[in-house]
Order: structure tokens, then C-alpha cells, then sequence
DNA sequence: TAGATGAATTAACCTAGGTTAAAAAATGAT
DNA sequence: ATCATTTTTTAACCTAGGTTAATTCATCTA
């Protein structure tokens, strides 16, 4: 069995309408997410209700909890559509249980998780190493979908800052003519 | 074949002396490294040759440089020697051709890798919702010997503040008795 | 034990970004 | 086009952390 027979023989079509949440945090979710169109973002909430978002998720990406999958745990983050999204849900204990016995389909696991931990290293070393400007100026460069799609507000919970800051950032740079 | 039949089949056991580096920034390195003792750290060094400590390694992790493997393109940042370390080096491309052909292989492979993505996102969560103070708090909890055993220095540079920074967070709790 | 080297602390000063609130601009719905 | 709502900008003030440099503390070696 590959990907795309998983796929057929699993996968559930479904439709959201924007700001539907596919799941909240602190909720069990065993569901992997094959986005087929639209935009969604997922993001953290702190308790005094402060928004911090972990990723956009777009066509042909696949997103869940991976802790919540793996452990099977709660969730430790919310996943919600930022416009109106076509979507496939995948039951990923079956998926684990196939793929174990798969040589097929454990390596195309193996190559979705060498992706996901070289972006999450990516980001380690944003945050580690650049400053906010520069953050942004890099998400502008690789990512130049996102700063069109998606509202400055969302950008700057994106890059670890407020929106006032962003909004300076921006600012200072037209004002320098660095654009 | 299983991970311990391919150690003892292509593993290489070797020794290396405190502040030696296994590899450099900008090298070639195909090789992964299974620490049997001692510690490590992985860092980056900027253009003005400032260090940002990506992570910590010690007995029985795996550590070698994703992209560099992966696309062979030149490592990303630097592994050092904090102390005196035993070291098995296993070559990639044999473990990737391996696990191409054999489902046990393949499966530990996504377990190492899952692993490390949960781990990088534990990391990308802490810099993007926590202050400096709660991150060192954090890292005190779950990783005490690492505290023990590595500089304040050091322990900063993985913080992502500077040495300074960390002393006055330090003595602020001490000043207000909440350790 | 003394001297030397490296690690940690402290102080003074500076800057990026946080907070709050108001104003301006953009977007949408009627 | 108009009104309402949301997004972005601006301003004033505050705080955490950066920078530099001097001082104290710890560790190591001869």
C-alpha cells in the first residue's frame, strides 16, 4: 500500500467554513489533516487568553498534533481555517499500524518527518539566532504567500512579537527605504 | 536487519578529547553520531563569530546535521566536545539505503525522527510563548544535569540571551527567595 | 601557596520590543 | 455611498535584555 491507497481507502472529504476550529487544545485528537485547499493557522493559547501561532498550513500539507498522535495525549495546540478549507482526514493509528507492517509507507512517513523536524529546525534557529526584523524580513523572502494571505496581526503572533511592533518595524524600514 | 545488528555491522567506535569538533560549520558530513559518553553541544557561530547553542547531547542520542544528510549540502552549525567522549559514527546513506529495504530499520528511523520533531517543537514553543526567565525555569526542571554540567556561559547561549542576562535573572531570584 | 586563567557578577547606559490607548486606514455589508 | 467593524499606525511610557567594562569568585597549575 502507498500514500494515495491509504489515502482512498481512509481518507474522509470534508468542507469547513472559515474560523471553524478542526481541533482545540486540551482536546484528544487522533486525526491527521491533508490540507486540499485553503489557508489554516495553528497556534497556542497562553491562559491569560495571548495567541501565539506555530504555523500556517496550506495545499497539499499535512498537519496534526504530534504529541497528541504520538502519545496520545491532549492537544497542546488549536488548528483553525483562516478562509474556507477543503480537507482530508486521515486516522493516524491506522496509518502507525499500516506503516508498520509497510516498507512503502513507513518510508514515506519517514521522509514527512525528516520535513517537519528540518522546518522546526529552521525555526529554532530564527528564534535563536535573528532578531525580529530579521525574522520577518526572512519569512518575506521564503514565504511570500503568507504576508499577502494573511493579516499583520496574525504575522507578528507568528514571529514571537506584538503587532505595534511589527507595525514599527515596517515602518522604520519604509521610512529607511529598505524595502 | 535491527539498529543494533547495523551498529555493530558499520558502526566505528572512537574516542575524542574535550573541545575537539566532530564537524565544523560549512563541512561535508554524512556521518551520524551515537554518543556513548560524554557531552556535547551543537551550536551556531554568527558572521561576527558569536555562538548560539542549538542544543545539548549525552549518552545514547543520536546527533548529526539534518540538512547535511538529508540534501547533502554543508552542515548548518558546529559539534563540539564539552567534555572527553566515546562516540560511535554510523555513515547515513548506508543507514538511509537500509531502511529503504528493511521495514525494522524503517520503523526505528521514524521513531528516532518523531522523537526529534516532538523535541524541536517542544524548543519552537518555549521561544515563541516563554520569556527568558521562564525558559531557563523550564530547562532547570526538565533537564538539572544539564544545569550541572554545562557553563552559565553556555547554558545562556542555548537560552538565547547573553551571559549577562542569565546572572541578573539569577540574581533577581535569589533576591526575592523563589528558587 | 601564589599566580594565572577563566567564569560569574555587578554597574551604567542603551535599544528593541511590550503595553495601553487613541487615531487613521481599510474592508465589508446594507 | 454610508455606516460599522476590523486592521494598522502612531504616540507615550515602561521593561527586559544587550553592550561594555570593571570587579569578584573559582579553578587550575606550577
Amino acid at each position: 500500500m502507498n500514500i494515495s491507497e491509504f489515502v482512498n481507502k481512509y481518507g474522509i472529504e470534508k468542507k469547513y467554513k472559515q474560523g471553524t476550529f478542526l481541533f482545540s487544545q486540551d482536546e484528544y485528537c487522533d486525526q491527521i489533516f491533508l490540507i486540499n485547499s485553503g489557508w489554516l493557522k495553528a497556534f497556542y493559547l497562553s491562559k491569560k487568553g495571548k495567541e501565539f501561532i506555530k504555523s500556517f498550513i496550506t495545499k497539499n500539507n499535512f498537519i496534526g498534533n504530534l504529541i497528541a498522535l504520538h502519545k496520545r495525549e491532549k492537544t497542546t495546540f488549536n488548528l483553525q481555517c483562516l478562509t474556507d478549507c477543503s480537507v482530508c482526514i486521515l486516522p493516524f493509528s491506522e496509518f502507525v499500524k499500516e506503516a508498520e507492517l509497510n516498507l512503502e509507507l513507513s518510508t514515506f512517513l519517514n521522509s514527512q518527518l525528516i520535513n517537519l523536524a528540518m522546518k522546526k529546525e529552521r525555526r529554532e534557529y530564527e528564534f535563536l539566532c535573528l532578531s525580529a526584523e530579521e525574522r520577518y524580513l526572512s519569512l518575506c523572502r521564503a514565504y511570500p504567500e503568507i504576508i499577502s494571505k494573511v493579516t499583520q496581526n496574525d504575522i507578528a503572533k507568528y514571529l514571537g512579537i506584538t503587532p505595534v511592533a511589527l507595525s514599527r518595524i515596517r515602518s522604520r524600514r519604509i521610512k529607511n527605504n529598505i524595502n
